[in-house]
DNA sequence: ATTACTGTACCGTCTGGACGGTATTGTCAA
DNA sequence: TTGACAATACCGTCCAGACGGTACAGTAAT
């Protein structure tokens, strides 16, 4: 792959990428842009992705491993436990939103290249759904909670965000009671 | 503004971008095509939105008040009841998705070419959960249940929804418990 | 010699938008 | 009644710029 001391030059493309996507508006992404912010030249660029599609598919698996990286950190402590997937998602919304990282401005981006971009992320959120019913106490509820954390993330995705810090923490923490309810 | 009988040329435009934002994607919506799709010359489609912004403008427009109507005819029943409102969103929501109503598509189009194009849409959802909170029994739960449909009408959005028909059934069940349950 | 680039010069395509025309209808003075 | 003009609602063409991608010569480190 790379060597792993220093970012590579695949890495800071893509968080390029990404930092342009969020700054300029995901239909204003261009490679030239990409280029200049990531510190190299275009052909430098096209050289480490030979179109923008696949630097696209990069950003999303980019987006994916970060998530579930913390994810299964998240979930080591409490795999088994009853309710303990839905848990974890609750808890690392929670996480996220406190160091208030940014949303995965990424995806955007890809969708609006090409849907199909998106695939590799819907079997993601898949399998975390089955994951959820799995070890879920009351599945209807977990979803609903999934449904919740979801709208959370895609709301301020879209620039739809409306809640006050208080509303998002409100319902964080009736999220939280809901799957300790159980 | 037109003779109200039949469609006038901008309603057939508006139509037109919002079904091709679904077909080819909401980064390739090209005044060319839409023009050619609504039956109107390019020079017409100009006339009638001198830019491009200022029908992406109408197709944020046409949505909200498409969903303001359908919102108003459902809450002018029970408007004040506790818990009227966020029981007319579980029911508006379960009716268009009944109905199998497509998701606003147009909103992507106009995202992507200028994220400020998304302003009134936030204003109205301000004001619907100013509403929301105003009449729940539960506002931590209500927002909760806000937060869940709004899921459920922004992932086939993003082009993420990974819910069989059962799940997305079991989960409006759940959300109408909640608002009932009080 | 190979790898991993840099830098520059292009090419073809697509797109937003400007512009000049045109058909129809309405208005209104002579 | 009619001729002059104007407003409305378009049509069809053209163009400048942006963008993705190619090609290729050079270079510095391993």
């Amino acid at each position: 792959m790379a060597p792993p001391g220093r970012p590579s030059s695949r890495d800071k493309i893509v968080a390029a990428a990404v930092e342009l996507s969020k700054e300029v508006g995901p239909g204003h992404v261009s490679l030239d842009a990409v280029a200049q912010r990531a510190g190299v030249s275009k052909g430098g660029l096209l050289y480490n992705f030979p179109t923008k599609q696949k630097l696209l598919e990069a950003i999303v698996a980019h987006h994916i491993e970060e998530f579930e990286t913390a994810f299964q950190r998240k979930i080591d402590n409490n795999a088994d436990k009853t309710d303990g997937v839905i848990s974890a998602c609750v808890e690392l919304f929670e996480k996220k939103h406190k160091n208030k990282m940014p949303p995965a401005s990424g995806f955007l981006a890809a969708l609006i290249e090409n849907p199909d971009l998106m695939h590799p992320a819907r079997v993601f959120n898949r399998r975390l759904v089955d994951m959820i019913r799995a070890n879920a106490s009351n599945e209807a509820a977990a979803l609903v909670v999934f449904l919740a954390i979801e709208g959370l993330r895609c709301l301020p995705l879209l620039d739809l965000d409306v809640l006050t810090k208080e509303e998002r923490d409100l319902a964080v923490q009736e999220l939280h009671n809901m799957v300790s309810r159980g």
